[in-house]
Parts: structure tokens; sequence; C-alpha cells
DNA sequence: AAAACTAAAAATATAGATATTTTCCTTGAC
DNA sequence: GTCAAGGAAAATATCTATATTTTTAGTTTT
């Protein structure tokens, strides 16, 4: 009731606080290996670089250590969490098992609407030049997310808020490994877009065991070339 | 080398920061719904009610933040995570399915000493007398923490540190829907010893679909207890 | 070379300043 | 009279600067 127009309140945008920007500062550089694994974080160092006081950084810092992005440890501050093969290989293999999960959930709920959407995030993917070795920093960024797009477009109509909630903390997990050896792999023999061509045609089709199936190799296909990669680069990994 | 007796170091007891004492006594708090659903949290306030700097606090809440106790809104401070019968229906149903996960890899890969701990973990929570009514906060939260044991014996060989870390942060989440209802709940005319030990028994056998089948039921009437109590109690969980 | 001491650096905690949000009261319109 | 709008005042969140403790690194001594 009353008169329509009001306050314009085009949600510009949130003035979001100091500490959710220094939280989102971090994350970005941790997850892109701009801040390199197992790197300790000087809070006062962070709070130059940012621009940013040091309450607010030693807040962010504490949000993303349940992210499994930073550890803490008590009157020694903060570090980037490790990396080895073996975390790569179980984060791999509970990836695949989890998003299996959602994924069977989502085909069997989604409807002609969440077919819509999982086949135009797969064009917008399919479009984009791709994160290959002539790419800038900010092509690589695009596609991230496009190709983030995608699969959460998949696994958007599981029903589960909380499947969803932890196949995005896997995600996150994820991409800082492929983020890590990026600068290393090859100009990539392989053909992504067919892949997710493929799974999206199995989605389609509802053929749940298939979708997995496709899925699993997709996720494995990648850790395998980024396991290569660290071989080749001694980009080591320590176990 | 060197003499014996220099400094007694006995592991006295970490001398934790302020942070990590604010932290658990945050958790549990919330764990066991000291701290309400949806109750604001006052920095200064809680800063008075532990004793512990406004600093320290606002850490702590940010850590909670991510382990999904404690929503935070930029520039409206923190408040306790919200509950709904919808998401207890959600967690319920992600917690059978991913435990389900760990538990079949834990039967495949369990050795002789993990039978053993499975087995004198539910002995010893057979042996206690239980949360009934008639228990002291100190009974409550031993139970607990027995139970927890037991059910964290069974997944502990599933060989995927990820695996065991989402049902942990699952099993926490469960905790604070089973303190919600507990004061409401009857005196169960539930055999749940009973149900522990057909569970081992299972394991014990190796057969991991009955296994699994046991854990659902055993989730799944937790959760219908707890929704009938809120209902009698007009407890209201609000959808 | 190992232990003990010293000085610098860094993490942690406190207190106080600033800015935002909420509350509550007043005012005005229907 | 009731409801909405406006506007202080209080409460609260956020941030900075400073002080205290702990760790680390370097140096000396045994």
């Amino acid at each position: 009731m009353a008169n329509a127009v009001k306050t314009i309140d085009l949600q510009v945008k949130t003035p979001r606080s100091l500490t959710s920007q220094a939280f989102e500062s971090l994350r970005a550089d941790i997850i892109s290996c701009r801040l390199a694994p197992m790197e300790k974080l000087r809070v006062h160092a962070l709070s130059e670089r940012y621009g940013i006081g040091a309450t607010a950084i030693r807040e962010a810092l504490s949000r993303l250590v349940s992210d499994g992005l930073v550890e803490a440890t008590d009157q020694k501050g903060f570090r980037v969490c490790g990396v080895s093969r073996s975390e790569l290989l179980d984060l791999t293999n509970t990836r695949i098992e989890i998003e299996s999960l959602a994924l069977t959930k989502s085909i069997a709920n989604g409807d002609i609407e969440w077919e819509a959407e999982a086949i135009s995030a797969c064009h917008r993917l399919s479009r984009h030049s791709g994160p290959g070795p002539g790419a800038t920093d900010e092509d690589k960024e695009t596609w991230s997310k496009l190709h983030h797009q995608f699969h959460y477009a998949l696994l958007a109509k599981c029903s589960s808020p909380w499947l969803l909630n932890i196949c995005e903390l896997l995600h996150q997990q994820s991409e800082r490994y492929r983020h890590l050896a990026e600068f290393a792999t090859k100009p990539s023999m392989r053909d992504t877009t067919k892949e997710h061509n493929e799974l999206l045609q199995a989605i389609l089709d509802r053929d749940a065991l298939l979708a997995c199936e496709l899925l699993r190799k997709h996720f494995s296909r990648t850790t395998e070339i980024l396991l290569e990669a660290y071989q080749t680069a001694d980009n080591s990994l320590v176990a």
C-alpha cells in the first residue's frame, strides 16, 4: 500500500564492511595462488597490501579457517593451507562422490527451466576462448566463473541446500589446485567443450548413471593432468 | 642428552589464546542452545559474559560463520543461525547419504584395530545411563561425547580426511537440533542401545548395505522424534 | 656444537574513536 | 484516533591506534 514511488532502493551495492572486502580479496588471492600454499600470512603485511586495518584482516582470516583455505595456530598466526598429492586425490574422489549425489537428485527434480539454464550456461562457456596459454588473467577469471556457473547450474535443482553448500566448498578447494598448476599445464590436448556437451546431453536425457560417470571422468582427467603437470614442473606437491 | 630434569613440560595444556577459548565456549553454547537460534550476538554483551575482550569475541564469531553456526550481516553484526523443519529434514537426509558413503568405505578398509575400537566405543556408550530425563547436564554432555565417539569410530577408517571433515560438520549441526528439543522429548520409548548394537553387528559382519540401512533408520528415527517433540511443545520451528 | 641469553619481530589483546543502525518519540496527515 | 513519516538519541558495529605478550632469530658463553 501507500505510494509506489518512495525510496528508489535500486539495490545499489551493499555498503560492505572492510572485513567482507578483505575476506573476498584474501579468498580470491588464496584460490588463485597469488598467496601460495603454506605461505605465512602476516597480519601487518596484509594490512598494508590491502590498505585495511589489522583487525579487519584478522577477522577475515578467521572466517577463512573453517573454509579450509587458511590454518591458524595459537600464538603463531595464520598461514595458507598446504597442498599435497594425497589431498588432491582425496579431494577429487570426495568431490566425485558427493557431486554425483547432487547431480542424481538434480536430474530427478529438475524441470524445464533447469534444463534451459544448464543449456545456456553450457553455451556461454563453449563460446569463451578458454583458459589456454594465450589468455589474459581476466580471461582466465571469466572462464573460471563460466565454468563454475555451468557446473553449479547442473546441481542447482538437487533441492538440498546442505548438499549444495558442500559441493561449493569442495569446488573452491579444487579451484585452488587447478590454479596452482595453471602456469605449468601444457596447451591441453583436451576437448573440454566436448566433455561438457556430452555431460549436458546425458542430463537432458535424464540418464543419471551416465551423467555421473561422465562427471567422474571429467574430474578424474583434470586431476590426472594436474598431477602430471606437477611432476614435469617439479612443482613439488610434497606428499 | 643433557640432564633429564629440566623443564617438566608435562603437556600441561596448550597455553591457548583467548580467541580459541572464546571460540570453543561460543560453539558449545550455540550447540547446546544456551544461545538460542536467531538470538542476536552482541559483541559487548558476550565480552562481559565470558570475560574476554571484544576483539577476541569478534574473531571467534567470525570463525563460527563458515561452520554454519553463526551468520554475519555487514554493519548489523552476528546472530545464531536459525533453524527450521525443512533444514532439519535436509540436514538429516544429507547426513544419511554422506555418512553412508563414509561408512561403506570404512567397512571396506577397516582392520581388526578398527573393529576393536568400534566395539569398545559401543560398549562404553551402552554402559552409560543415557541422556534421559533424570540425567544431570554433565551426564548429558558425557553421553553426547560417547555417542559421538561411537559414530566417529565407525567412520574413522574411511581413509578420506575430507569426507570425515564433512561428516563432522554435519554431526555438529545435528547435535544442535537434538539439544533444541532435548527438554521437550519424552522418556523415549526407544532402545538406542539395541540400535547401536545391531549397527555394530552389521559392521563386524562387513555387511555394508545393511549397516547403511540401519544408519539411515537410526538418523531418521531421531529426526522423527524431534519433529514430533517440536509439535507437541509448540516449540515452533518456523518453516 | 649445545645451551642460554638478548634483541627484534610478530601475534594478541585492550581501549578508544568513528560510523552505522536501531529505537523511540514527536509531528503531521488522513 | 490511527497510521505513517521524520528526526533526534541511544545502542551497536566497525575500525584504528596502542600496549602487552609470545615467538623467532641472532649472539654469546660454556
